[in-house]
RNA sequence: GCUCGUGUAGUGUAGUUCGGUCCAUCAUGACGGACUCUCGAUCCGUCGACCCGGGUUCAAAUCCCGGCACGAGCACCA
């Protein structure tokens, strides 16, 4: 309307209609997470439930973000639990739990307010599972998984389905004693056959499993499905929001069906789409452990996965990643997302803590030639552009400089000293002031220069360049900025030997 | 196929509940400029979007109907 007849038309209309339509504020961009329905400032119970089967992703970092960022917000509490109730498909990884735990804490920024492992906690599953027979809302099946498939889809109830509580507990019984192979019996939660969505008809809650648990050996012989597990553990801890991927929409609608069941009130749930990060493919954690196995990558912090292990091996500051997903924000839209833009969030809070050093890559040498000024015995420079870091960079002068090969002919300005220009191996000064516009290059003093190698992760490639570094106050795992190059972090500086820097970003 | 979910600039978001200062927010990006002795930082400017079609209404990103597109689940994985 206002743009047809402009908007004191709309004004006026308004003034007649709807005063107070003119009170609203200018529309803002919110900030933050937007807030938790039913929520109650100080009893918030959330969780986050990663499988320990291998170390977190940047996937997982948005669970670990959006929790903690909703607990902190409500003086709440996160719940870190361990969901490794599979020994076959997914096994756990006994280093992994470890590992988590200490990525929550990066992360988050404080550890997580109480850790549970799903397998130290069976007792409490299979003790509902018999209640649940008990109760007459589950039974023992004995059909073959697409004996049921077939019978669910035509909403049909399968044979086992009808038999005696007592039935149910005597084949329970030999489920736990180990005496039915895995695949003969199955757990199910009795719910409407008649549900529009098939996924739902009497689902599975607990299955056999004889393949021992690396955590817990061959105690059980029938393990509770996440549907089941889940469900029962976020009641005994009472979690009141859940916040998962939306792919988990059928779990939320299972596990109500259950609670109904056990007459209980199910938390809130939220949901997040589907993520992918333009920079790494299809990566998953078994496919990545597999990869690893075979000798494809280093470790899991190898800097071309994108795990949080090498994110932040790379030099990723935590808060950058934790504003990125706030950011985001939680919607259940499928998004496609590029480092670029964690990056650039990674910048503008690492950029005033790092210092600049010059790094000179494939380093031709020159000689200095002063043709009638004066090269000073040392040379400060700053050690941040802005001051942002205090100090200066004194460098002692030999006659002797060092330049990119790239930049290595014609005339140049050498950063923070002079102009010059380039012949037989010689620089020779032309000024000291800077008296044209032509390109300012990084340089070193030989003198000042020790050996280093950068490596860059590209896609499936890790790039090395060979250069010669400035070699002041370097301190290991410290990040700095290479003039004219990036961000870098210094991985090693050993005895003998190149220093070792591995590239962040630009 | 069945079930569920989602569609706002290149990317990601705000606004949608309860229609109106919405010619639509912010960030990132691209482009241009200023400044700085880095290709970094900072500052300024420009570009760029309501999936489509109907309907209701003085007024629709917002409500209704119908399409279309994309994604997920349909595992004895998590």
């Amino acid at each position: 309307m206002a743009s047809t007849s402009g908007v004191e038309a709309v004004r006026e209309a308004l003034a007649a209609t709807n005063p107070e339509a003119l009170e609203r504020q200018k529309q803002q961009k919110r900030t933050g997470l937007k807030p938790l329905p039913n929520a109650t400032q100080g009893e918030v119970i959330l969780r986050f439930a990663p499988n320990p089967n291998g170390p977190l992703t940047i996937g997982h970092a948005r669970g670990v973000a959006t929790n903690s960022e909703y607990a902190r917000m409500y003086e709440g509490k996160v719940v870190l639990r361990f969901d490794d109730t599979d020994t076959r498909v997914k096994p756990p990884m006994p280093e992994a739990y470890g590992w988590i735990e200490a990525e929550y804490e990066w992360l988050a920024g404080r550890p997580a307010d109480i850790i549970i492992r799903a397998s130290e906690r069976m007792p409490i599953y299979l003790d509902h599972a018999t209640k649940m027979l008990e109760g007459g809302f589950g039974y023992v099946c004995r059909c073959s998984a697409a004996e049921f498939k077939a019978l669910r889809d035509a909403s049909q109830a399968c044979s086992c389905r009808t038999r005696s509580v007592e039935t149910n507990l005597s084949d329970w019984s030999a489920m736990n004693d180990g005496k039915l192979a895995e695949g003969e019996a199955v757990v199910r939660v009795k719910t409407d056959l008649d549900l529009p969505n098939p996924a739902l008809r009497d689902w599975p809650a607990l299955r056999i499993q004889h393949t021992p648990h690396p955590m817990v050996g061959d105690t059980y012989k029938v393990w509770p499905l996440l549907d089941f597990q889940s469900a029962i553990e976020d009641h005994l801890q009472g979690v009141t929001h859940i916040v998962r991927g939306k792919d988990l929409m059928d779990s939320t609608r299972k596990q109500t069906l259950l609670y109904e069941h056990f007459g209980w009130n199910y938390p809130e749930p939220l949901y997040w789409g589907r993520v992918k990060v333009y920079e790494f493919g299809g990566f998953s954690t078994s496919s990545m452990r597999a990869a690893i196995g075979e000798g494809e990558y280093l470790g899991w912090d190898d800097p071309r996965l994108p795990t949080l292990a090498a994110l932040r091996r790379r030099g990723f500051d935590s808060q950058a990643l934790r504003d990125f997903w706030i950011d985001l924000g939680l919607t259940q839209k499928d998004i496609s997302i590029s480092m670029q833009t964690i990056e650039s969030f990674n910048s503008s809070i690492i950029d005033s803590k790092c210092e600049r050093r010059a790094f000179v890559r494939d380093p031709v040498s020159l000689t200095l030639v002063a043709s009638g000024h004066e090269i000073p015995e040392t040379l400060a420079v700053a050690r941040h552009p802005n001051g942002d870091v205090a100090g200066t960079r004194e460098w002692k002068m030999n006659g002797d400089i060092l330049v990119d090969e790239a930049d290595a002919s014609g005339e140049i300005r050498l950063k923070d000293f002079a102009d010059i220009t380039i012949a037989d191996g010689a620089g020779i000064i032309q000024s000291i002031d800077r008296s044209d516009k032509r390109a300012i290059v990084h340089w070193i003093p030989s003198s000042m220069a020790r050996p280093a190698r950068l490596s860059t992760p590209i896609g499936e490639e890790l790039q090395v360049s060979e250069g010669m570094l400035e070699d002041i106050d370097l301190k290991e795992t410290s990040i700095v900025q290479l003039e004219r190059v990036g961000f870098a972090r210094i991985e090693s500086i050993p005895e003998d030997g190149p220093v070792e820097m591995l590239f962040l970003h630009g």
